[in-house]
DNA sequence: AATTTTATTTAGCATTACAAATCATTTACT
DNA sequence: AGTAAATGATTTGTAATGCTAAATAAAATT
């Protein structure tokens, strides 16, 4: 009878499904989890500076550089002082990055899409709504009133002590 | 008109979501996020043997055994000899982990039952119904000919050379 | 010009994560 | 019974995360 703890053991199995495709993404393409996150972050996004990239996967500046290090010893991507603001780094794909992402997140996004596709278009557009109310029901639990891509800068008003 | 692209940006919002939780959770409780899950899966399921609780999250022996003496310093789990197989290690939750435990996690799902229950009757079969097809379609396209809860032998099957 | 702010990097530390090796115990086989 | 193989947990060694605090440098502000 209690629906709300059902869907709550679902959320769990989803998200832990995605974590193993995560993992299995990882094995294939012999990029670690978050190198991974940064790969993929970078695909959508490139070419972006190492704050905002920070940001985009709510990880510290000091983390993102070590792990751009590796991606960067790899050949996956390059660093480019900024012309206008010498401050700034940007970060692209290189070309063997942009081969390497071209090829595995892809095929697991297409099994996925193949059996959506699958579904009846009543059935389609039920599974959107109920993933946009959830999305909803988490996002403001935890951001409120804020804007989606901020959310390195709510944590830290949120945690200034720390 | 590409449902199942809005649908895969929601489901990577709703993650994004939970992971944040995640690390607000474990920012409160001063546990790690592996520590995290550890003590979850204890919760649920204590005792249980170390063998058991590295496959229930998806990791290694080696890498348990080693949140565990942290965590076991910190007096929140306790280790025991099984009597009838003395190669067994069960997992306890000290009285000090149970404790722990009881307060953290539940005013997360508080809200999202809340917000759950303030749901009419049917939108909440809608989204329960949604979460098992996308939970099915997930499980589907990683495990497909493999049962449920033999991962951790699967991933050995399908990599044996790593 | 001096100060503050912004962006990134460096350094140091604890934690994860895994494979390989080890050790004790249990099970299977002859 | 007695050896061989498998199992469960740990140890060891190595690489990668992820954080804070401090250092560096450039840009914006006063």
């Amino acid at each position: 009878m209690d629906k709300s703890q059902d869907a709550l053991v679902l959320l769990r199995q989803i998200i832990r499904a995605t974590d193993m495709q995560d993992k299995e993404i990882s094995r294939c393409s012999g990029l670690t989890l978050p190198q991974l996150m940064i790969m993929q972050t970078l695909r959508l996004s490139a070419p972006i500076s190492t704050g905002e990239l920070a940001k985009e996967i709510s990880l510290t500046q000091a983390t993102v550089t070590s792990i751009l290090d590796r991606l960067e010893k790899k050949e996956l991507i390059s660093r480019e002082r900024g012309k206008e603001d010498k401050r700034k780094v940007w970060i692209n794909l290189t070309t063997a990055g942009g081969e390497l992402m071209k090829g595995a997140p892809t095929t697991q996004q297409d099994l996925f899409t193949r059996r959506f596709d699958d579904m009846q278009t009543w059935e389609q557009s039920m599974v959107v709504s109920a993933l946009e109310r959830i999305a909803f029901m988490l996002d403001a639990q935890h951001l409120d009133a804020a804007p989606m891509l901020d959310i390195g800068q709510l944590d830290r008003a949120v945690h200034p002590e720390s």
